[in-house]
DNA sequence: ATCTATTCATAAGG
DNA sequence: TCCTTATGAATAGAT
């Protein structure tokens, strides 16, 4: 608008050496980004090679650079000529093999390319997914329910804080006079105390397990609106 | 307004054999501009190389894709020939990591190796597997309809094929004799005859040919049982 | 690296 | 394939 800064620039190669590596960062991961989806939107085969201006290699390509240069080559010269180490060569296609097999499942996995399948295969795969969702589905939850109660347990930390913060009040209360409001305070907090002091060493854990997890109820529920809990086991 | 013709894509294979062939066209084109822009801004080599769906190539490079090829060859070796055809070896080790990656996202989408994840990656997770259940659902359905469509049409040349077995049955009883069921038969027959031609017993043979051949998919009905067909539109 | 204004690429439709 | 146009993506320049 009024201030022309960012504008659009010519195709030349950049003087100052600093915004051309930023450039050459910037654009290099923009084209290998463009070329990936290239492949994938389209189903076809690429090799990206670049040397940057200092003799860096970057590369990217759909599958194996070495493979589409093969291919590049029979191509334009109709010679097949590999032989450095036929044992290599051969793990080297198993590898390839598996990969291209994976890469099918997992297409298929995402509903793609199932065009040939037969019913029973569709029926397979359905289940197999199906199998796969809800185990995540479980894993989910119990992480949940881990979280959960964590939260509990930070909740019934506060809550004891919480008590102590009050009775600290009380004290303060007490010190600087207003025996009437004090006498009060000082009443309440005494029921209260009796189960946490008196005999509660061996009780404490399972009485504060129990009183906390009833009292965080609240701060529960918002939770479990968050993060659309399906229910309590 | 009223149409949202132009929205983001998902960067997976596009289905439509024509909208793919025009976005590769689109797409190439653009990536190979950039891949030139870059090497003119940032002063740098490439190559790209690009076989489509169909084999045919495409390539561009700053300079020649057999020098860079060479480069990029030049740059493996030196870079990793301690030992001969290492190069192989690395280009093993890359196609290795990529099966251990796709082996590992094959395992989690199958409910396995979730420890690690975390609520947010879960839930991607389980998005995603949701997405590729519901496309091979909906390829399952339609796979489903399109059988009992042809299970319909199958069974309506059945019963055509029937008809006209009866009709040539008809013709034989009458010159083996039995009057009384022959005129009876013949009755039958004669109103829905009438558009045939008088000399059905020449057509016999061919009429029987025809029909058995319609008649084969006898095993299509087992298929329908085994699937467990849903519905009838 | 991060942030925006701006340019660029491109999906959908003729 | 080319054209058009509305949108999403990439990125130049600055921080």
């Amino acid at each position: 608008m009024s201030k022309p800064t960012r504008e659009k620039i010519k195709i030349r190669k950049i003087d100052n050496l600093s915004a051309r590596q930023v450039t050459f960062s910037k654009r290099r991961r923009g084209l290998l980004k463009k070329a990936g989806e290239l492949s994938v939107l389209c189903d076809c085969e690429y090799a990206v090679i670049i040397f940057s201006a200092t003799g860096k290699l970057f590369e990217s390509s759909s599958s194996s650079t070495k493979d589409v240069i093969a291919r590049y080559k029979a191509h334009i010269e109709n010679v097949e000529k590999l032989e450095p180490s036929l044992e290599l060569q051969f793990d080297r296609i198993k590898l390839s093999k598996e990969l291209a097999d994976k890469t099918r499942v997992l297409r298929q996995m995402n509903g793609e390319d199932l065009e040939g399948l037969h019913m029973d295969e569709l029926k397979k795969l359905e289940e197999d997914i199906e199998g796969g969702l809800s185990r995540v589905l479980h894993t989910k939850e119990e992480k949940i329910m881990g979280e959960i109660m964590a939260l509990e347990a930070k909740g019934a930390e506060l809550l004891e804080a919480n008590n102590h913060l009050r009775q600290t009040m009380g004290m303060i209360s007490n010190t600087n006079g207003n025996k009437a409001g004090v006498l009060a305070l000082e009443s309440d907090i005494s029921t209260a105390e009796e189960g946490l002091s008196s005999e509660s060493a061996t009780n404490a854990s399972s009485d504060c397990a129990t009183g906390s997890s009833l009292d965080v109820d609240s701060a529960d529920d918002t939770l479990s609106l968050k993060l659309g809990l399906p229910y309590r086991g």
